[in-house]
DNA sequence: CGTACCTTTGATAAGACTCAAGACTGGTGG
DNA sequence: CCACCAGTCTTGAGTCTTATCAAAGGTACG
């Protein structure tokens, strides 16, 4: 009916509104974890869904092997969403935070009567597929400034829709993490952070905060064959 | 009620029914199309979504760069299914093929009616982005052998459900295409090809078939560092 | 204040990309 | 049936970038 509802046009970031979150705190638990929890594992059964209130999470292949860095997770993200009844991921908190413990067969329950809810997963759902694609994309740039670049820019329209303001990138997760989710080495990354900040393109606060100065120059990196 | 039907539970292969084919041709109309066919172009409004019956087409970033090579579709595939409005993403037929064309709004009209359509369509779009992160995945590891050694693998499992038998792996794509997808030079595509059939990992029957001889060693390219 | 971890910096070497040329395939027309 | 031709694919040599190994510098935490 309206398009807001269509789940045939499923993009668009968007976060829980009040309503949904009251509604979500009914049927679950909030759960506050400390940086470092294992919120889930690998082949963990899949009975409860985790929703992100507040903090920052990152999703692994492995419980064990963190090197390779599937997703991030932040507000207003579900864990377990594509998941076949047992889970395929595993996922760490990267900060403090919290999530709502969500029981799937109340969530299911709770669809039958809330399609804006439900439409609310399929948006989700979609918005996984688009950032998974856009993490192929920057993975097949050769050039490690050129995927620093795209990285920004990602986490930049993540924290958009959280109400961070532009130009300013707030990175919640180590040098490792990043480095993990861009498939470089962690050397690699320090080394791109430096030059970028040596030619004037962004401006490095602390190690957690980046400013962006010149975003012509930024997106030059990674259109055409890496604008040098 | 039944984990088939269940949004939360979505993965898993599976092609659509006879019947449900049957109500997919009374909506819409069937579309053959040739090799090389543009079957869409990013930009372009997305009133209608393709079904792929047979056949198989690329998905690219744009119509006239085909470097970068998004996906891959096959029989039982949507085209433009989770893009916003207007389609974000071009598409070009790789060998002939056939596919429906559906309006979306009478596609929205059957779902409220027939649920089980309406699941397949959210259970494929879960496909994408388990499909998506596989790609993310092997676009991380560094040597083009366990690139190709995933590639395979991804193939064969999109040919098991139609049919194809294991270990028979029917590559209807040109090696330039294989390149785009796994970001590397067509160069570098066909080296490796030639390495492990060197090897007696694969033997390649001709430029369109190739056959898995050491799934062990196959695998050990792609898990670890390596395994040379 | 000390310690452990994270981050940065520095040399080396392995690997893929690029450019360039030769071989093959499939389709077309005589 | 055969010869031709354009496009695809394969092979080769050189260059560049990043991973790797190693160690010093910086931070946060107890």
């Amino acid at each position: 009916m309206t398009s807001n509802r269509s789940a045939l046009r499923p993009i668009g970031r968007e976060l829980l509104t009040d309503q949904q979150k009251a509604k979500l705190s009914d049927i679950g638990r909030i759960v506050r974890f400390k940086k470092g929890t294992q919120l889930h594992r690998k082949g963990d059964p899949a009975n409860t869904i985790l929703c992100m209130v507040d903090g920052a999470a990152k999703v692994c292949r492995n419980a064990e092997d963190e090197e390779h860095i599937v997703a991030f997770r932040f507000a207003g993200d579900f864990f377990g969403l594509a998941e076949a009844g047992s889970l395929v991921y595993s996922a760490m908190a990267v900060t403090d935070g919290a999530a709502y413990r969500l029981p799937v067969s109340a969530l299911e329950s709770q669809f039958l009567t809330d399609a804006d809810l439900k439409f609310y997963f399929v948006r989700k759902l979609s918005q996984e597929l688009y950032d998974a694609q856009h993490r192929a994309f920057l993975l097949t740039r050769r050039s490690a400034m050129a995927r620093i670049a795209l990285f920004f820019e990602f986490i930049e329209s993540r924290q958009a829709i959280s109400g961070g303001s532009l130009g300013q990138i707030h990175l919640p997760m180590s040098r490792a993490d990043i480095a993990g989710y861009i498939g470089m080495s962690p050397e690699a990354v320090s080394r791109s952070f430096r030059i970028l900040a040596s030619r004037g393109i962004v401006q490095s606060v602390n190690r957690r905060l980046v400013k962006i100065l010149d975003r012509d120059r930024l997106g030059a990196l990674y259109s055409r064959q890496g604008g040098g």
